[in-house]
DNA sequence: CGCTTTATTGCAATATTGTGCAATAAAGCA
DNA sequence: TGCTTTATTGCACAATATTGCAATAAAGCG
């Protein structure tokens, strides 16, 4: 398997912003509108860091009226982010 | 846990080059100078990229005569790009 | 010491990323 | 249709990352 791809998927975990993004949404669907406020940035950010997260393979959307409503892609995301977290801790306690 | 070191440890990940050597590195120990023609890059660049890897906490290094020889320091590490890979996999899939 | 090998750092050029404002689009409602 | 809400895109600016060359450092050997 090519480390682009692989680089690809870690370049959208890369930020923390999009690292934020992600945990909220291991509670359940939101819409860009309920994470603008949550995440204190402007709506084009936020729809820009979904776009990245997305790009990436991580989230997928749908739109109900005018909203739309983002969500993981894959019950292999929360296992990831466990992962990073274990090693970032490993890390702090160093 | 705050996203920043999440971040952080992903950002480490987030280059094509350092999966790469990840990667070599789950083979076993190997010094820069092994490193250097696998990746075909200049030894500088090794060096840099070796210790975005090592301030992330992803490898450790010890010294042997002339060279440095490193290692991953943690066995969650492979399991982590084990996780990635899926999700890369995943993503190709569609 | 001088020489070799390996590794790191200073520097500059280039590329990529993150951000916010403004403009635009897309959907629903009166 | 016009208005509101939500989302995206164009643009410019600032900050970061990546790279390679040159210079320097660190270790061992004759």
């Amino acid at each position: 398997m090519d480390e682009r791809h692989i680089a690809e998927v870690a370049k959208a975990l890369a930020s923390p912003v999009r690292v934020r993004i992600l945990r909220i949404l291991e509670e359940g669907e939101r819409c860009g509108c309920e994470l603008v406020p949550l995440l204190g940035l402007d709506p084009s950010v936020v729809s820009r860091h979904l776009a990245v997260l997305s790009r990436a393979g991580l989230v997928e959307s749908r739109r109900e009226g005018v909203r739309i409503l983002w969500r993981l892609s894959s019950p292999e995301i929360p296992l990831l982010l466990r992962c990073l977290e274990n090693l970032a801790c490993e890390k702090e306690a160093v």
